[in-house]
DNA sequence: TTGACAAATTAGCGTCGCTAGATTATTTAG
DNA sequence: CTAAATAATCTAGCGACGCTAATTTGTCAA
């Protein structure tokens, strides 16, 4: 019978709506308004029911946050100029990064900044989650021996770039600039 | 007359003792742990007592803050080992501010995530901001050309590193091989 | 038709940041 | 020295939060 398979069916479109809505009024109003009050009046379901998809608020920022894991690996992956030379192969990725990160800001911080529940570095690790550090990899290879910790390292100047300019403790209009300097490092010949 | 004195005087040590407790409390069971209602308690006044110091939550965080920037700036300057050449000098840096970063969490919360009303890069910006950014702009001068966009990439780069490895992103084994390659960067030797 | 089980709701607990209005001190003026 | 004015502080409470116990409603099998 597809009566049971119905009912998931519905369940999990209920889910997506559920983390649809939280990311965007994340989007628009920020964080501190995505409530469970909202999200119910959103979805037009009681408060209840939105703790048996998900078992506290941090889950469901957890959830966007892994979609946007999947998106900014997919693309930094496209940022990768075929033609491109490996200098520039940096480049692309650490700009591609730096967008992402300021067209949309809710979801960078969903992903790194606020409290999540997601487990990193373990064996039931989501694919997302390492993705995005995999295409890192791909372009900081041909300039590392330890490409692991080269891709850290990369992805830490990365991070603390945009949330500094996030913050306005470092000049907008300076970024261009900023990411020439990683680039030049990361290549050897500051 | 000395009583309007005593009175400012007694009004500031209550501004303190405000302080202080905000900042025990974090570092002992983290920022949401800090509520109106607990600083009232702790300071043995009501709660209504804090808003005529404060204008809300987030500007108690900032004067937290601000101590930390404080002391952050002449723990970065003591780093410094007055022998060290200037190699030496950028890895004492990083490894002071990431000392930092892991020794007091809370206060690095407070410091670059947490909202706190800060106003930075303005003309009436303490100079606790700006003492920091100036102590790392003085160990980067002698790799740089254009200094301060240096200081905001080194600057940067710690700061991811704090943050990804304060949230389980990279490994805490490998702290001392990416700093490593920080300063190999910065010295243009990858 | 009824009884068991699942799904969803209502109602509410304890907590939060913050504030209006009342109360108690302290200063100033007559 | 008293009374009015002002400052300092407190009590009480508003609206909103995350979350959950207890109840009602819906759905299926015997």
């Amino acid at each position: 019978m597809g009566i049971s398979e119905r009912k998931t069916r519905e369940r999990s479109e209920r889910e997506r709506r559920i983390i649809v809505a939280a990311r965007t009024i994340a989007e628009r109003d920020g964080w501190a308004s995505v409530t469970i009050r909202r999200l119910a009046e959103e979805i037009e379901y009681s408060q209840p029911v939105l703790y048996s998809h998900f078992e506290n608020r941090d889950q469901i920022v957890g959830a966007v946050a892994l979609e946007g894991f999947g998106e900014l690996a997919v693309i930094l992956r496209a940022a990768i100029g075929p033609s491109s030379t490996a200098k520039e192969r940096v480049e692309d990725v650490a700009t591609a990064y730096l967008d992402f990160a300021f067209a949309r800001p809710a979801m960078y911080e969903a992903m790194f900044v606020l409290p999540t529940g997601l487990r990193f570095a373990r064996s039931d690790t989501p694919p997302q989650l390492r993705d995005g550090f995999g295409a890192m990899a791909t372009v900081i290879a041909p300039f590392a021996q330890d490409v692991d910790t080269a891709t850290e390292t990369f992805w830490a100047a990365l991070h603390g770039l945009a949330e500094l300019e996030r913050h306005g403790r470092i000049r907008p209009a300076f970024r261009a600039q900023r990411i020439t300097l990683i680039m030049r490092m990361v290549s050897g010949q500051l």
